[in-house]
DNA sequence: ACTGAAAGGGTCAAAAC
DNA sequence: GTTTTGACCCTTTCAGT
């Protein structure tokens, strides 16, 4: 993940602005001047700020893969062999993967957690044949996902303002 | 997770549109009119549609937590107590504390990973304090992770259109 | 499934505070 | 650095085909 250069430095307005688009789940520009009482003008000003910090990356839309059908989700541990440059690439193999959502490179015993969405039974068998078969890799767990309470898809709802505050300011 | 009562039945048109809001990051109806040859009034159309099937939950912007300053990911692994009905509610619990931003209930010996982003060492520390606090809670594994390098926001670029096409028609 | 037109917001730049 | 204004452009919606 490419990540710029310097944290951006944010105020109570900014903590404002980013708890209320995360809260309402909106983007509107007008609703967010409504709800925090921050001119339409500043919130404009400041969210263009915000963009070149990277803060925010880029207006989207949120894509529910479960509701699509990729409805089985599994978390799977890889372990890799010894030598230290086949990292790198082997994450980057990882991250093409289809079907895989999450890589996260790790310390400790496991050297990789991936996260797939899947749409069946024989996705699921392709995926673990695939990474079975990958160099450099030794091991791998499975687990098999029961229900998912929390996919990261909005996570600024994740973080209260004290703790923005407490973390970010100064 | 909520989850509509059924699948969204797609066709090669939905397909050509969701592939190219994910991979020319775009929500533009015109855009993807242009990228796909498809006219707007029916991009519009279609995409009126997958919003109700809850396919596109939202249109919203995407965060970067790590550009704002929660630079620490970790991975957690926990291994719940005995009793039948504390899973429920223990993952509610998790779900709500400061930083995790994913929270998987599995099957196996860990009950849930979760996943967390982080400030600095001392929000760590509270982390791994509340958690191990946590009524149900048995053990903690903290996994640190020394890079992320593919963080699920953009679920669909995971998926190739072949496999889109092989999963979802008919 | 597609078209056309009208209305509502978002975006951007210039300028004042 | 922040706020106001206004003009332009794109999106959205709806009635009609």
């Amino acid at each position: 993940m490419d990540q710029p250069d310097t944290d951006m430095d944010v105020d109570e307005k900014d903590i404002d602005i980013l708890k209320t688009i995360a809260d309402t789940e909106t983007r509107s520009p007008d609703r967010i001047s409504e709800v925090t009482g921050i001119p339409l003008s500043t919130v404009n000003y400041r969210l263009k700020q915000l963009r070149e910090a990277e803060v925010i990356r880029n207006d989207h839309y949120d894509i529910d893969l479960e509701a699509l059908g990729f409805e089985i989700t599994f978390v799977i541990q890889i372990i890799a062999g010894y030598e230290e440059d086949t990292y790198e690439p082997l994450g980057e193999k990882l991250a093409d993967i289809d079907g895989i959502t999450h890589v996260y490179f790790t310390a400790g015993d496991t050297d990789f957690f991936v996260i797939a969405q899947l749409s069946d039974p024989e996705m699921v068998e392709d995926l673990i044949t695939t990474l079975e078969r990958l160099d450099g890799v030794e091991r791998t767990i499975s687990t098999y996902t029961i229900s998912t309470l929390l996919d990261g898809h909005e996570p600024l709802q994740q973080i209260s303002r004290e703790t923005m505050r407490d973390r970010l300011l100064d």
